[in-house]
DNA sequence: TTAATTATGATAGTAATACTATTATTTAAA
DNA sequence: TTTAAATAATAGTATTACTATCATAATTAA
C-alpha cells in the first residue's frame, strides 16, 4: 500500500518536510505524544526540543509555529481515517453496512492496523478528540482554508456524504449529517469521559454506547419519509 | 424579572465579583467585544486594559486569567439561553412546539429581547460559536468540573433533554441528543460561514437552513419506532 | 582535489505574554 | 481623626514565541 508510506501532506503545513529526515519524524512523533500528554495549551516547542534533545530553532525550521504542527498531525489523522473508510467500505455492496463500518472506524471499534511506523495512533485519536477543533476555530480560518489546509477533513466528509446519498438519494443534508457524525463521534466520547452528565453513557463509559447512539441518529435521519 | 438583573454566577469563576463595580462591568462588556473582534488566542489582558483605560493588574484582581474570563462570559450566555428556553416554552402545552421554539432560540431566529444592560448579545453569540468549546477542551476539564464551572451548560442540556422525554418518553438518548442539538446549532453555523463545503447550506448561507436541518434531525431521532 | 555553495543545527538573542510583588491612594470604620 | 481595609497603579519577573547570526557538515562545481 503506497499510501501507508507517504500520505501526501499539504506543503503549506510545513517549512521543511518532516518526513524527509529523522529529526523531522521525531518532531512529529514525539510532538504527538507530548501534545497528548500535556495538552495543546501547555505544549511548547521548547519542551518538545528538550524531549528530543535538540534546540527550539531546529523545530522552527520544520514548522512555522505550534498550530501548524498540530494541523499537520490532525491532517495526517484525517488522511488516515479517510483511507480506512475507503479501504473498509470499498468491497461492500450494501450502503447500510458501509455506514455501520464507518461509524465503527470513527468510534475506534474496528480492529484495524493500529500501528504506524512513526506516529502513535492511540495518542493521535486522543488529540483528535480534544484538540482538533482548535485548528479551525481561529480568526485565520478563511486564510487557512484558501491554502487548502482543511482538505483532508473535507475529503472525509465528502466520502461519508457520498455513502449517505447512496443509502438514500433523496436525503437533502448529506454533508451536514457527515460533519455531525464525525464531530459527535468525538464530542460524545469526550463528554462521556469528562462531563458524563452531558451524555446518557456516564454510568458505563463504554464507547459502544456512543456507537449505538450514532447508528440510531444517522439511520433515523436517513430513513425515507412516507409523506 | 429578577434574573435579568443578576444571573447567579459561580463564584469560582472570578476573584472579585465583576458585577459589583463599574470597572468590573467594563471588563466583562469590553472583554466580550474585544474577544469577538480579535479572537481568544490574540486576546490579552493588556490589550483589554488599554481598551478600557486601566492597567493589567486591575483586571487580574477580578479574573485569575483569560480562560476564566472567557468561561465567565460563556457561562453568562448559557444562563441566559436556559432562561430564554424556560421562559419561551413554559406556556406551551405541546412538546413538539417546545422543541421547535428551542431550536429557534438556539439558531437565533426568535426575536427576543436582544439588549442587555452591559453585554452585547450579538458579540456573545459569535463568541459562543467560535470560542465556547475552548473552556472545556483542556487538561483542566475535570478540576473545573469539580468546581461546577460547567453547570449552566449542563442545566441547559438537562432542560432540553426533559423536553425530549416529554415528547417521547421511550427515547433512550435524550442528553446526548441535547448536546448534539446545541453543538450542531453552533458548528453548522460556523461551518456554513467559514468552511461551507462541510455543510449543505454554502450557496445561500442562511441560518434558516441550519434550523431546518436540526428540526429534521431531532424529530427523526425522537420519532417513536414501530418495531 | 579543492574551493564554493548549500543544508542543517546550535547559540544567543528580542518582543510579547502571563503573571506577581510592592507601593500609593482612596474609602470606610472606630 | 486616626486606623484599617479596599482598590488600583507601578514596576517588576519568568516564560513563550519567535528571529538573526554563527558554525559545521555535506554536496556540488571548477
Amino acid at each position: 500500500m503506497e499510501w501507508q508510506l507517504h500520505p501526501k501532506m499539504n506543503e503549506k503545513l510545513y517549512l521543511k518536510d518532516p518526513d524527509q529526515s529523522e529529526i523531522g519524524k521525531k518532531i512529529v512523533s514525539n510532538g504527538t505524544s507530548l501534545i497528548r500528554k500535556i495538552g495543546y495549551e501547555l505544549f511548547t516547542f521548547k519542551k518538545l526540543a528538550e524531549d528530543i534533545g535538540i534546540t527550539e530553532a531546529t523545530i522552527y525550521r520544520y514548522f512555522e509555529n505550534k498550530i501548524k504542527l498540530l494541523n499537520y498531525i490532525v491532517s495526517w489523522y484525517w488522511h488516515w481515517l479517510d483511507y480506512q473508510v475507503m479501504f473498509n467500505t470499498n468491497n461492500l455492496t450494501d450502503a447500510d453496512k458501509k455506514i455501520k463500518v464507518t461509524i465503527q472506524i470513527l468510534t475506534w471499534q474496528l480492529d484495524i492496523n493500529h500501528t504506524s511506523q512513526d506516529i502513535n495512533l492511540e495518542d493521535l485519536h486522543e488529540i483528535i478528540i480534544s484538540e482538533s477543533s482548535k485548528v479551525y476555530l481561529t480568526k485565520n480560518v478563511s486564510e487557512d482554508n484558501k491554502e487548502q489546509l482543511f482538505m483532508p477533513y473535507k475529503n472525509l466528509c465528502s466520502r461519508i456524504s457520498q455513502i449517505f446519498i447512496e443509502y438514500n438519494p433523496s436525503y437533502v443534508y448529506p454533508r451536514s449529517l457527515a460533519t455531525t457524525m464525525i464531530e459527535m463521534a468525538h464530542y460524545q466520547d469526550f463528554f462521556m469521559n469528562n462531563l458524563p452528565s452531558l451524555t446518557d453513557f456516564g454510568s458505563e463509559k463504554n464507547i459502544k454506547h456512543v456507537r449505538n447512539f450514532l447508528v440510531d441518529l444517522i439511520f433515523s435521519a436517513l430513513e425515507k419519509k412516507i409523506s
